[in-house]
DNA sequence: ATTATAAACAGAAATAATTTCTATTTAAGG
DNA sequence: CCTTAAATAGAAATTATTTCTGTTTATAAT
């Protein structure tokens, strides 16, 4: 909790309740979750809480490397916590019965700078499993 | 094109003229394009062409493994000719400046079926970049 | 060639995730 | 305690995609 605060902090974003709402609902699930499934959880904790809001914090977190952020073919994007490596680039694997959220290490990609004449600028890996806890 | 054809007669599904045009498209361009953007090309050789059959067809091609698909974070899905590989797992390169796309071989991941204790189900790699044309 | 039939089609309307807009509230520094 | 820019709520707009319905057409059987 205390660490995302800080990156907040040194962002010179400001620390909401609705904020912290949000980080602390990842810290305790550890979950992918859709922007729709943050705003339903935070409902509980507020009277009123605004969709855009959710939105625009979810953006803001990813932006801030404390939340990474997949866009599946469901036209939906799934939300999830960014445990470390918060500066380097890294991929995560996805359980897709109970949407648990682990990190993989540097992929075979980072490296390179150039591939078959193009020059590199991003790439983007996501890999879905079914995490031990499911698979029993 | 003929290939093409062939799929589309192997899985028992009929060779329309607009399936025809939507592959000689890509066939001729080698670029990722979106449904709208099939769409406007196909309106210059058909009087009247529907946007919902444009998106029927796109679907129907990337389940037969001649087109690929990506989906951005821009809410839109990327369509792209798929040519060759086409029972084999692998993953494209796109440039982001004209849009053409070129194939990667196998990753590290292929072979992977487990990956910390998830029973890995599927992953999804798209890698972005420059291409030597527009390099120049 | 003619016909029968399921698949493919056009067009309109509906859906739903996300964004935009505007007025109001609030976190944080002085 | 003030001040102020950032954050927020709520309504409305946007837009990619899907659904629905009635019509057309590719293809196989006659
Ligand atoms: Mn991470
Ligand atoms: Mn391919
Ligand atoms: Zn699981
Ligand atoms: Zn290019």
């Amino acid at each position: 909790m205390k660490p995302y605060i800080d990156i907040l902090k040194n962002k010179g974003l400001k620390i909401t309740p609705r904020r912290k709402a949000i980080i602390d609902i990842f810290v305790n699930c550890h979950k992918h979750l859709t922007s729709e499934g943050v705003w339903s959880l935070l409902s509980n904790e507020f009277d009123k809480c605004g969709l855009p809001s959710v939105y625009r914090n979810l953006e803001t977190l990813v932006e801030c490397g404390i939340l990474t952020r997949i866009q599946q073919f469901d036209r939906k994007k799934h939300y999830g916590l960014c445990t470390e490596h918060h500066n380097h680039p890294h991929h995560h694997i996805t359980c897709i019965s109970c949407g648990k959220v682990e990190e993989l290490g540097a992929c075979e990609m980072d490296n390179k700078r150039i591939i078959k004449g193009y020059k590199v600028v991003n790439h983007f890996m996501q890999v879905n499993g079914i995490c031990a806890g499911c698979s029993k």
